[in-house]
DNA sequence: TCAGCTACCACGTTTGAACCGC
DNA sequence: AGCGGTTCAAACGTGGTAGCTG
């Protein structure tokens, strides 16, 4: 198995595949698997990520084709329903943790990001069928602006209030369990919770670098590396689901969501009811109740 | 003045090395 | 010697908060 952490040590855990996509290009191409590249991914690297692949010819001399990742929403806004663009027919993807995420999206998620880089709660968890057992693949996972717009809290809920920050250069983060076989891949879910968000435009961790105060939304891309090799890589299906989209944050605004953080994250057990805040806690619930009109 | 950001804190969870018994 | 289970400390992940910044 090859961890991208130890091939791309100097990059960490998360990988920039392609260049910013400058301005709000708001529809998929029409073919995911040609006609863009990656510089930064250059030979060498793509080599030795892929040594141990079975059947893989190392005649790399030139750039290979590299899966097109379609490019951010820009001012698109988030599709109401799962969402699918591939070339891998018979493949689909199901979000595990669905009902979670939905409760979070009723209330309007909200994922902190910090200097260091912070993971996202929930995480993506996802469930993939229709894959070819013996095949290699890989699972990558990005985050895209949703729409154009800088937004903030108003009390109650967030409004837009200006135009979105320039988009800050894309970065993919590589599943570690990637490349591994389809059957593998199917054998349980798969999870995303080692991705971590950072509002620092230098940061040289690899995390997935995020506007604070902005819109997103993640999409999950598997590709197909059996054939990487030869003139065209396997195939590629990228995924989005409405309910993970997101406004990135470096503090939380709604207090209901710091409520459903606290209760449903484990590492976040300290600051429940008969953790050592208590109190804080209990003075919380009663102004919400009394917010909400329930006295 | 104030919204947003950062560093630090205390607490709980996770992880992996060390140890032990079979 | 090798394996599996247990223990425990260090590392890591949380939200809260005070203070800083633009």
């Amino acid at each position: 198995m090859y961890h991208p952490r130890e091939l791309y040590p100097s990059l960490g855990a998360g990988y920039r595949l392609g260049p910013a996509q400058p301005g709000a290009d708001s529809s998929f191409p029409p073919g995911l698997s040609e006609g863009y590249r990656y510089p930064d991914l250059d030979t060498p690297k793509l080599d030795c990520f892929l040594s141990g692949m079975e059947a893989a010819p190392r005649t790399l001399a030139a750039h290979p084709p590299l899966p097109l990742l379609p490019p951010a929403m820009g001012t698109e806004p988030a599709p109401s329903a799962p969402e699918a663009l591939h070339s891998l027919p018979g493949v689909s993807l199901s979000l595990e943790n669905r009902e979670l995420w939905k409760e979070f999206s009723s209330v309007g998620t909200e994922m902190i990001i910090t200097k260091a880089g912070r993971r996202m709660f929930p995480a993506c968890r996802v469930s993939v069928t229709g894959l070819d057992p013996e095949a290699r693949y890989l699972f990558l996972l990005d985050v895209v602006p949703v729409d154009g717009a800088r937004y903030r809290w108003q009390g109650r809920r967030w409004e837009p209030s200006g135009k979105a920050e320039p988009r800050l250069p894309d970065r993919v983060y590589i599943h570690p369990d990637s490349p591994a076989t389809g059957a593998h891949w199917m054998r349980q879910p798969v999870s995303f919770h080692r991705v971590k968000l950072t509002n620092s435009t230098l940061d040289p961790h690899g995390h997935l670098i995020l506007h604070s105060m902005h819109k997103y939304q993640p999409r999950i891309h598997l590709v197909r590396a059996a054939q990487l090799c030869s003139q065209h890589w396997g195939g590629m299906a990228s995924f989005r689901f409405p309910e993970t989209t997101f406004i990135s944050v470096t503090a939380y605004q709604n207090p209901r969501i710091t409520q459903l953080k606290i209760a449903a994250n484990p590492f976040a057990k300290g600051f429940r009811e008969n953790g050592r805040n208590c109190k804080r806690w209990e003075l919380f619930i009663h102004s919400f109740m009394r917010s909400t009109n329930v006295y």
